[in-house]
DNA sequence: ACCAAACTAGACGGTACCGTATAAAAAGAT
DNA sequence: ATCTTTTTATACGGTACCGTCTAGTTTGGT
């Protein structure tokens, strides 16, 4: 097993970077900082990595993948009715915390072609989620694109927006997302 | 006329500060960098600013009234019928690019406490903006309250998130807004 | 036990930024 | 015309970061 070891490492390294940048942003990704998170000089870093903005694509990368890997790969989700599954989606959203990296990215995005690239891509992923849902319930056209987009904005945002996590009591959040369902999912 | 010439020069570093800011964010307004965009030797920046905090609170001010400064006060948008005034809100965000500065006033709250302030008072403007609107159609209690979080949360993404600006035309946009506002406005 | 791959320590030159200091030029007031 | 206020040019010391280099040390396979 001489990948295992490696891996851990470099992902170590991709983590530390992830959280740092979950607080500071792109900028503030910085090889020496996150040396010292790990605990090690940076020159190891530099083992694993082309450099910084090797780092930074992995990062891009890693976020991709992210919902995609936890939402639209969960098969107890994806087969829900479409109803139950719009409130799963924002539930699993929340209790994984999906949307920590968000703001960061799109304002890396604001100055980088290649950040607003991965962005776009992650934005399409979840619009077509949501799309194919609102499709199940009978919606087309434009009422369904702008239902899609209502939800994908809530859900992307929300939960930063509004002190969410940490400021609203959770019941009192779900019954919003109840109440944006109902509201959504009739047909006016 | 000692004020005005000071005022002007003054205003010019803000200027350049908040569009460098809404490129590359609180990291990436950096005094030199300002001062060749200006055009001329950082010191005169200290003349004006204390120093690089001191800049940094004034943007955050700038930005806390520029919603109020330009939506909230418009007499004749506020004495519009509650739904007029809906999209006559978000015709004005849209026209002014009134949220060209949410990502990364966001982003930079997840690491200063007061830009994080600063951006609470924002939303909650907005919000009251927003709910005294809903109010006035007849709502309250939660459904007052979730229809003020999706629509302060679709304003202030919208234009952000999918490519709105310079991606969808206008007309479409437009009519995502009216077709939000119908699904809002009804009662469920 | 041994070798090669994986990984680290520590120091280096280069760059970019912050804030200060000093001296000087431009502008307004009197 | 002169004096004061406002503004600029230039240079400096200090700090922090990037990427590289050399010389190691650990680790897993055989």
């Amino acid at each position: 097993m001489s990948k295992p070891k490696t891996r851990v490492s470099k992902d170590r390294w991709l983590q530390a970077a992830m959280e740092l940048f979950s607080k500071e942003g792109e900028k503030g990704v910085q090889i020496e900082k996150l040396a010292r998170k790990v605990g090690v000089a940076k020159a190891g870093f530099y083992w694993h990595f082309r450099d910084r903005a090797d780092l930074l694509e992995h990062m891009l990368a890693y976020w991709s993948h992210e919902f995609t890997g936890v939402v639209a790969a969960d098969p107890e989700i994806m087969n829900m009715p479409p109803a139950e599954r719009l409130l799963a989606i924002m539930q699993m959203v929340d209790k994984y915390d999906l949307t920590r990296y968000d703001v960061h990215f799109r304002a890396w995005a604001k100055n980088d072609p290649a950040a607003a690239r991965g962005v776009r891509d992650v934005i399409r992923v979840r619009l077509d989620t949501v799309r194919a849902l609102f499709s199940e319930l009978g919606f087309e056209g434009e009422e369904l694109e702008v239902r899609a987009h209502l939800f994908v904005c809530y859900g992307s945002n929300e939960g930063d927006m509004f002190g969410g996590r940490g400021g609203t009591p959770q019941r009192h959040r779900e019954r919003y997302w109840q109440l944006l369902i109902d509201m959504a999912t009739v047909i006016v």
